[in-house]
DNA sequence: TTTATGTAGTTGATGTTTCATTGATTATAC
DNA sequence: GTATAATCAATGAAACATCAACTACATAAA
């Protein structure tokens, strides 16, 4: 077996399915904060981060926290800048570095699309599990992303 | 609890790092594809559903078949045509329609990619998992999956 | 201190994905 | 049989993501 050129019937199934899950959920709930919100889900991202950290966090932080790119964030946070869902902060303690803030108006947009997504997340997703499920998938997802932290010190 | 301005512990627990590991997984694998072939993830994913179907599939099949929006897969194609790994061809029997068709040149392409990239989905993923953990995963995949496809309908 | 090395963040170019619209054809309803 | 609706696919524009290069500052070593 381990033939490397593919992967088994119950790997491959499991892997497809997980794959296209992902794809399809994630594909859904962009649809829906688009639908019901001035967010898109990226948006939606860097906003809930910033507020669970007083409305403010250095750049590289967020970008750690959320798996982002730096380069990707910069750029983001300057098309939410734009549009006054954020702002830019010098920081003093590190002058190279700098702040990303919350605005005013990027709370209150949150706030009005945060219900509906997270409804979304449960119906779409938490409830339809059971609780053995969720246990295995937080276990395997902490397991995986151990496996790749050790990858990518190596 | 069920308060719907956020998730419970739990719930944000699972639904957290069962994205986080999606991104910087798909992230890995992405950037081990670009290292040791010519393939893109995408282009990966086009050529794999291709040749399990003989090489030839309308464009429509395909686009369900890996779940992608069917303006994405058309923008894809004409991309992967202009490096010679796929063209298009008409299709008789419904005169709006087209197929896509691997060439010799994709076909090669994959066959030097696949090897490197299942071994990099057992080595980061599968192996890490218990067969417990692989039953669930695939299971609520496909339960959330069903849900997604109730919501469509409706 | 000078020099080297590393880190924070930005930028521009390029590549990718989404969204809304359109043309063409097929399927359904009247 | 014609009008109506639905489907297949392509397109252009805009949003988003990646990559390599670069500035500026900080840290460590010589």
């Amino acid at each position: 077996m381990a033939n490397s050129r593919t992967l088994s019937d119950t790997e491959g199934r499991t892997w497809r399915s997980l794959q296209f899950m992902q794809l399809r959920l994630t594909a859904e709930l962009g649809r829906q904060l688009s639908e019901n919100s001035e967010l898109s889900y990226p948006d939606f991202i860097v906003l809930v981060a910033l507020t669970n950290a007083d409305g403010r966090m250095r750049i590289f932080e967020l970008a750690n926290h959320i798996g982002w790119e730096k380069s990707r964030l910069s750029h983001h946070i300057g098309r939410m800048s734009l549009r006054r869902l954020v702002t830019r902060e010098k920081c003093d303690s590190d002058r190279r570095g700098a702040f990303v803030v919350v605005t005013k108006r990027g709370r209150k947009e949150l706030e009005l699309a945060a219900p509906g997504h997270f409804d979304a997340v449960r119906r779409l997703f938490l409830d339809q599990l059971t609780p053995d499920q969720l246990v295995a998938i937080r276990d395997a997802s902490e397991a995986t992303l151990e496996r790749l932290a050790v990858t990518e010190r190596s």
